[in-house]
DNA sequence: ATTTACATGTAACCTGTTACATGATTTT
DNA sequence: AAAATCATGTAACAGGTTACATGTAAAT
């Protein structure tokens, strides 16, 4: 389980609404972690009830209360501990590489033109990235200091999408053939 | 949905016991899908009762039996159909990464360390990965010829752990400062 | 006129993990 | 003597997805 903590981790560094947390994983840290606005607010009340977080109401006229979480001492100790506890590496489930290797079983072309679509995506989230990136190395070397832990885990991102594009390389060569 | 699809293809190539789906999850196709033996059984189970597949007992002594599972007609009917239909990308949650972003909250010895053991297992990793290549390798052509596309995912594992493995380099220069 | 953004939630369902259960054979 | 391998399963729980629900304001 870790939800939990990556809620944990956005609220550490600055208090934030639910609906903020779902924009963080969406635009600045979904290459490492994502997770749909109900699972959000559920996970919001979980650790709420544990108090863990606590929140302010900011009233709002049109719109639903904004509830603004920030962590408490308890989430601050919670989340001290998981820090320092063992994390397992990630498992990884990939339908597309399951796709490929029942591959004989289909037609080429709809794979090859599936795999298509995934370059695609994949060189629209390093784009992305790569922006993201130029935008930390124009910051000033004590702000580059202050964000070097969060631009490590941008550069995974990266070297991620950067192997992935390698390795798709190989495989329209595989189906051009 | 996709642990139904995972075994489809595997049992498209050849038949399998639940057992044997176990272990080719954990040892050949690890690197792209991940299930415990007791979703693996559970999901046999559903996928009997959908009767996409069948299976015969093999009796054996001083063990259970062990069934041997077979893809039927309607079986390969919905595994083409899902070959055919567009597949997400993949959604990645890493929990080493989130624990990376919120370092500032943690002695940075132990997110080192951390880094470190985790560096071992994927190195680990790719050099067993490596060694089934090394086998493909040794194929005939013919042989080479048959096995391209799990080849193609084996490339996809070994590009993938490369990579991580480069970050990890740029991890460690980061936390010895 | 329609879609997107803002902002939060409930309910049902599906997928994945952990704990428990059994019991012989082989390896360390 | 203890642990790992073989071989299957049940039950409870945790985590994640899809469908449904509401309503304003701004942008296309």
């Amino acid at each position: 389980m870790s939800l939990k903590h990556a809620i944990l981790v956005m609220l550490d560094q600055k208090p934030h609404s639910g609906y903020d947390l779902l924009q963080q994983f969406k635009e600045s840290v979904g290459y490492f972690w994502n997770a749909k606005h109900q699972q959000i607010y559920r996970q919001l009340k979980i650790l709420h009830d544990e108090e863990l977080i606590a929140f302010q109401s900011e009233i709002q006229s049109g719109k639903p209360d904004k509830k603004i979480y920030a962590i408490t001492q308890q989430g601050k100790d919670e989340l001290l501990r998981w820090l320092k506890e063992p994390v397992a590496t990630n498992k990884i489930n990939d339908a597309l590489l399951v796709k490929i290797y029942g591959a004989d079983s289909a037609p080429i072309e709809d794979i090859a033109s599936e795999i298509e679509r995934h370059i695609e995506i994949h060189q629209n989230t390093l784009n992305y990235l790569l922006a993201l990136e130029k935008k930390y190395l124009s910051l000033s070397s004590n702000e580059q200091l202050n964000f070097r832990y969060p631009y490590l885990t941008l550069r995974r991102g990266i070297l991620g999408e950067e192997a992935w594009l390698r390795w798709a390389e190989e495989a329209t060569q595989l189906f051009k053939k």
